[in-house]
DNA sequence: GATGAATGAGTCTTCATTCAT
DNA sequence: AATGAATGAAGACTCATTCAT
């Protein structure tokens, strides 16, 4: 019996996660059942046991796998030099979210909504999160940084709180999409910039 | 036992509903069992059943009813007049979402957090909770205006665009307050001016 | 307090007992709750159970009591002298069943369907079918008798086994009209008579 | 444990319906509580659910699957060529169903009666007792054209009502078999023939 | 006498996980 | 390696009955 080769196994680990994706974003985390991802997937029970320990193993992944890919769109664009001024990094980041989260059938922002709840009490997943999130954050300061040494922004700002308020702006951004519907980069862009003016 | 009062009935929902929130917070919507629920406020499962016709409509009463207590404290802000400055209307809100919010025992912002995730996938909830963001939205849309008109913020800005943009800074605070819970209403006040700036 | 009359007390168990056929012929003996039948007599739970002490006594003498009226209608027919012959006494009591058991919104026959299903596992009530049943039959062997010796029947008949043979032709007049609900009692009265030809 | 054969899925549903119908006769269709029918069935709850997916299913199941293997048996005779006498018809169908539905430690006739009881308010299972028992009476007046070809009874009579009370005959010896417990199919064969002589 | 809110044991059913084949 | 049938603990909800008022 030749072992399976490694790109097989990372196909098939891909393969579950879209399964769970969809089936996460339709019924939720935990009303989903570890058998309707079984089915999506094609899969045996045994199989996707083989390949992910536990749901709370799936969940976790499913969750961190679908913030790093975000991670990869996201971070360059925070690192560019020169920074990106706010308004257009705003909509730089929420087009990149869109971008990245809408998949055929599903859409991650639901998936990150789902894992911020989730993060409230699995300790494992709210850790996970917050490396990323704070790294996130901590890019945007850097950018902040920019800003003030640019003169795009006063001289005596905070780092910090310009990062904070920025991200949350961006935060703010998945949660309107998921739950309203009716928002789009364009108007995290043209509203802040209108705030700033 | 002859009927029971209306103010007792009232204060017999509220005791369930209060023991809801505390597990809801402590293990999620999900993962919290009705005996939980039932164990924690004390009465027993026929009891909390005549309150309640189902663990659905136990959600779905935490969840509106959280939201309703804070749009009491948030939507007079908002119609305030002259109405408040935005960096001031964000300190503002923020505050008193963290004042009406933090709990003995539990934070309702986590149950906000919690509901937007479950209205992904529960139409009723979702609905009640559209009806309630889009009010808000409406209402600093219409500061939005006032700013306009005091020439706050530029004349040609877009009410609807701003009103999107400071509402996602709001949602954004508490999902970052919840999840990282290193932000203050001042970052989001003293952020968003200094980006003004 | 003065203690309530009989004649209001016999009243009150005869309004519970009607909303019990109801309930039963509507859901069946077990489907049906108790709170089903409390509410449908307009009494309080309290009262239903200070004329009955339990579901099992109610059940008892909502089947019982169907019975017992019956047994006043269908007893006399058997007891007529001189004896009706075969076929006339089985139209004459099938026609008797289905006046005496179809009532406003139910069916007695139903009852006793669901009476005979529900003795075979509750002794109380299998104990008083029985004795109903064996005094019916013994009525009916006594006309077999007169038919013997008017020479309606064969002089060497069996009365016993006439009876039982009569009594089945009820029995599943009873079965077959819940059951497929068209036959009529000319079907048993002609039927009997050609086979009999 | 790869697929598993259809000779073995065949015998574990068998398994379990000679469970429930050793539960249903003890206990009654309602009385009889899944946990009972697991139990007895020495398998698992999952495993009784993965034969059966609900409570109801398994009642519909039981009662049509024991009224098959009876039509399995009766059917033949009355389809016999040439047609039986009808007190032969009555002793042999009697006898028929007496041998086929004594089985060891219950009583299929039991399980019979209590469907009928449950029929009177579960549609499907109606239904599906409504169909066997008109084929059933069908064939019998399909052997009562016979008689009436043959001679043996009058030309004139009508083979739906013969069929009928035929039917109840046999329908009203498995009720007083059930409750009563003291009738033979001698006493259908000969109390018919005397009542016809 | 009457009321009806409260009790809590008991029921059906699901589902994460395992392991014999 | 893979399969999928089996396990059984756990969960949501019901309902006969009681008893404080």
């Amino acid at each position: 019996m030749p072992k399976i080769s490694d790109e097989k196994r990372e196909s098939r680990r891909r393969q579950i996660l879209e399964a769970a994706w969809i089936c996460f974003q339709d019924r939720g985390l935990h009303e989903t059942t570890m058998d309707d991802i079984i089915r999506t997937s094609g899969l045996s029970a045994g199989a996707v046991y083989s390949y992910f320990s536990s749901k709370d193993d799936l969940i976790l992944s499913a969750v961190t796998t679908s913030l790093a890919g975000l991670g990869e769109v996201v971070i360059p664009m925070l690192k560019a030099d020169p920074a990106l001024p706010p308004e257009m990094l705003a909509q730089g980041i929420t087009t990149a979210i869109d971008e990245f989260t809408t998949r055929a059938g599903y859409d991650l922002k639901r998936i990150a909504l789902m894992g911020w709840s989730e993060a409230q009490h699995n300790e494992r997943l709210k850790s996970a999160m917050q490396v990323f999130y704070r790294a996130v954050r901590d890019a945007v300061a850097e950018s902040a940084k920019s800003w003030k040494a640019s003169g795009v922004i006063a001289g005596d700002a905070e780092a910090s709180s310009v990062a904070k308020a920025f991200v949350s702006l961006v935060l703010g951004y998945v949660v309107q999409s998921s739950l309203l519907g009716d928002v789009a980069p364009k108007d995290m862009a043209t509203g802040l910039k209108h705030l700033m003016a």
